[in-house]
RNA sequence: GCGGCGGUAGUCUAGCCUGGAUUAGGACGCUGGCCCCCCAAGCCAGAGGUCCCGGGUUCAAAUCCCGGCCGCCGCACCA
């Protein structure tokens, strides 16, 4: 595990991301659009590779409880109605008419003037400006209309105006919607984490920071449905003595820096609000551990109540050290509780609520008021039905307390003396209840993952650069290369061995062109972690090279032996010494 | 969105202030050839440029002016 370099390696990982085709800004041959990015072939792979990773970590590693989905990218309206975007992800926005400044314009009332508007409408806002004389608190200029500015981008579903659809801003709405589903379809099993891979679109005011901020990204997401009575967390045991770098917002506050605590103490500490936050945030440090961030370059970082999105109780930011940004968002671990399907339930009227069996019916002693219907027939005639019923909904330790101190109750008006009450205690079956379940929700965001990645992985030996990314990760398992260009009977021998590891399922590159030195340069740049070359002696006993891309040292072994070889190098994190004699290469 | 700085082959850059004879020059990379038995070697040849875009000034604009786009920095904004 590398240390991230002092020096600012941004701009050199940006050029090496162009030349070599990672990534590079959208749409340069109409000078740009800011916010989107192309994923080129080699960041593909990667892109793809990652995904993978978190599959393996989230998805399959907890197979037991979650599955994953795909829904739909633009949604009706209705949907980011009840979800709250619409009317959240809208901020009052006021332009200075004289600086062109842009305000908060609910901030700035709030600020000078000490008005509560919260809720408050546009010409609302717009009044209170104009009646105060609200001026730019910059240059006193003139201030102009009051805006919203939306964050959802919009647009039309068919041909019917006012048919308004949005880009989903975040994978979770899609997976709420479906929920009930889900849910049956699953046999009503409970927990249950729904994860979903892809693309999402949020209208930044003006995206900076290239690959980290843009208006168009992937993320991973998963949530994670749970029943909030029990408050465990099934297979948290396995990970207690795990260790989490945990920033609580109360240390926050008092400028105190992030502490490292073991699972099961964030747990006993009350750190994290429900256990199960504590088991995602550690599945998600193993997933950044595998992607070669040290442990001592992240933490979780606890938002404030205001910083916390609509939905959430509690949030937690997982943050990555980079050269060029410094600390970075790379996911979000937020509690959202019942918000999201209580809105759904509210706004759709479908039953979105859980049923649970206890293991066995439970029997309670149920103690109930009755009404004597013969008194209640002789005295209230044709309302006796109804006047029955309000006595049944009673509370018996009420009617109780009323009987001994008044010897009556009143109902409706209705004195009601205590011979004609009755008070009964029955068994009453109860098979298990319903609930809405809490969620947790860990978010990733794939391409700022991507570029981590990259940063991570970037290192120059004697002014050359490699990527050395965990090697399987890498954009390719292995390189091909005969070791002179232009010899007819090492390019076909070389061919052979590029087909054969290609049979075998590895994903590999062949290149026979320049020197061997500076094709190694070229395979180590683009970060393939091994390059077998085929020499004069291949051609007599069908030996090859193996090198290694981190240490350029080097063994021979059979062509046979290869695939082998080139899979416990990879998957195994053999050592090259492991796998075959080293070789001395003239240098 | 504001302010500052910037934008010249794939990449980095010279030229811009002081407009014209520079065919927009170089380095690296790329392609081909020669040579090469292991780490960007050498020699030769070649391809590759809307000088960010649009408008203006001028006989003449990469160069000066205006507007736009994009990038970086600062501010603002930010689920």
């Amino acid at each position: 595990m590398r240390i991230l370099p002092d020096e600012n390696i941004y701009d050199k990982i940006i050029d090496l991301a162009k030349r070599r085709g990672f990534f590079w800004p959208s749409y340069e041959i109409y000078g740009g659009q800011a916010g989107f990015y192309d994923i080129g072939p080699y960041g593909m792979v990667l892109k793809r590779k990652l995904i993978d990773l978190w599959r393996e970590l989230f998805i399959k590693g907890n197979q037991d409880t979650v599955v994953e989905v795909e829904t739909p990218i633009i949604g009706p309206s209705i949907v980011y109605e009840a979800s709250g975007h619409v009317e959240n992800f809208t901020d009052p926005i006021v332009r200075c008419n004289s600086c062109g400044r842009i305000f908060r314009a609910d901030h700035l009332i709030e600020e000078k003037l000490n008005i509560d508007v919260e809720g408050f409408s546009l010409s609302e806002l717009n009044n209170i400006i104009k009646e105060k004389g609200l001026r730019c608190p910059v240059c006193n200029g003139e201030l102009g209309e009051v805006k919203t500015f939306n964050l959802l981008f919009k647009t039309q579903i068919g041909p019917y105006e006012g048919n308004i659809g949005y880009i989903r801003p975040e994978l979770a709405q899609g997976i709420f919607v479906a929920f009930k589903r889900i849910h049956e379809s699953l046999r009503n099993k409970l927990p249950l984490g729904i994860a979903q891979v892809g693309k999402v679109g949020r209208n930044e005011i003006s995206p900076r920071q290239g690959m980290i901020r843009l208006r168009d990204f992937t993320i991973m997401e998963m949530e994670y449905f749970f029943n909030p009575d029990k408050k465990d967390c099934p297979n948290i045991e396995k990970y207690y003595n795990e260790t989490l770098n945990i920033l609580p917002y109360s240390y926050k506050e008092n400028k105190k820096d992030f502490i490292t605590v073991t699972v099961k103490e964030a747990i006993e500490r009350n750190f994290v609000i429900n256990p199960c936050m504590a088991y995602w945030m550690v599945i998600g440090k193993l997933l950044l551990l595998k992607l070669g961030v040290p442990e001592t370059n992240m933490y979780f970082l606890e938002k404030g109540p205001k910083e916390r999105a609509h939905y959430s109780s509690q949030t937690f930011d997982h943050m990555v050290k980079t050269s060029r940004w410094g600390w970075i968002e790379v996911a979000g671990y937020a509690y959202r509780g019942d918000y999201d399907l209580s809105r759904h339930k509210k706004y759709s009227n479908a039953d979105i609520e859980v049923f649970e069996a206890y293991k066995e019916p439970v029997v309670m002693k149920v103690r109930k008021v009755l009404l004597d219907k013969a008194y209640a027939g002789r005295n209230f005639k044709s309302k006796a039905p109804e006047i029955m019923k309000s006595v049944e909904e009673l509370d018996p330790d009420y009617v109780i307390r009323e009987i001994n101190e008044k010897g009556k109750i009143n109902i409706n008006g209705i004195d009601i003396p205590k011979e004609a009450l009755i008070i009964i205690e029955k068994d009453e079956k109860v098979s298990g209840r319903k609930f809405i379940p809490h969620v947790i929700e860990p978010s990733f965001g794939t391409d700022r993952l991507l570029y981590v990645l990259l940063e991570y992985a970037y290192r120059e030996v004697d002014g050359r650069i490699v990527l050395s990314f965990p090697r399987y990760l890498s954009p390719a398992d292995a390189v091909v290369l005969p070791l002179i260009e232009d010899d007819e009977k090492l390019i076909n021998k070389a061919k052979e061995v590029y087909s054969y590891l290609m049979s075998e399922g590895f994903n590999v590159l062949y290149d026979d062109n320049g020197s061997i030195g500076k094709r190694y340069a070229r395979s180590d740049e683009i970060g393939v972690p091994v390059a077998f070359t085929i020499d004069y002696q291949t051609l007599e006993d069908d030996t090859i090279t193996m090198r290694d891309r981190d240490t350029w040292k080097q063994i021979r072994i059979s062509i046979s032996d290869a695939a082998n070889a080139l899979k416990k190098f990879i998957y195994n994190s053999a050592d090259l010494g492991e796998l075959g004699k080293e070789v001395e290469t003239k240098g």
